[in-house]
DNA sequence: TCGATTGTTCGATATTATTCGAACAATAGC
DNA sequence: GCTATTGTTCGAATAATATCGAACAATCGA
């Protein structure tokens, strides 16, 4: 459900972050730090939600915990970090202009 | 058909690097500087590769000149750089470590 | 325990991608 | 012109993704 860094691949990271949705959720948890699923949804179905948030799980890109009813996630940047140096930095400064 | 870098989508730039043939095509042309479509095929029928180089292409990634009956490609890796900083080089510096 | 809240999982549908063969341009060289 | 070479485009089949409602699981508070 969460993988260790040496399993991050990069087409799944890269391909995590090629859709909109997900893009939008990343650039809120760099800004946040933090947020529950219902926090980041745009008012979206929590089914699809849910999808988003597993792909993102599965590609090491988000990391979730439980927190009562509630899941907190964030996103696993140093992990990320570690293996591919430089990458998640780029993304969000790239979101940041468009 | 060369989008200019101010119409560049990190989407599109993202989705067309999750494809682990566009992938290796990026990687091999970032080796060798420039290559004709023949030379960067791996015994890929013609056809599927035209479609990658489309998607590289119209993405912002690859810049595709005729020259005689081939066609030589090459990045546009200062265009991209302008758009989106330091997101190829972390991408090429990731596929070297895996 | 009951009801409300929060996400996940399941099933179905619709959209999009990938792949490939075959037919089609465009060019070079004879 | 004719032919070989290099890619593109077209069409169709297959695979993968996105989306959503409905049913399900887990937790909290009263």
């Amino acid at each position: 459900m969460h993988p260790s860094p040496s399993d991050f691949r990069l087409e799944a990271v890269l391909h995590a972050l090629s859709d909109p949705v997900r893009l939008s959720i990343i650039r809120q948890l760099a800004r946040e730090g933090e947020a529950t699923c219902a926090a980041l949804d745009g008012g979206r179905p929590k089914s699809s939600m849910s999808h988003h948030f597993r792909i993102l799980r599965e590609s090491g890109l988000v990391k979730t915990r439980n927190e009562g009813t509630s899941h907190m996630n964030e996103l696993r940047a140093q992990d990320l970090d570690k293996v591919f140096p430089g990458l998640l930095t780029a993304i969000l400064n790239a979101t940041l202009t468009v």
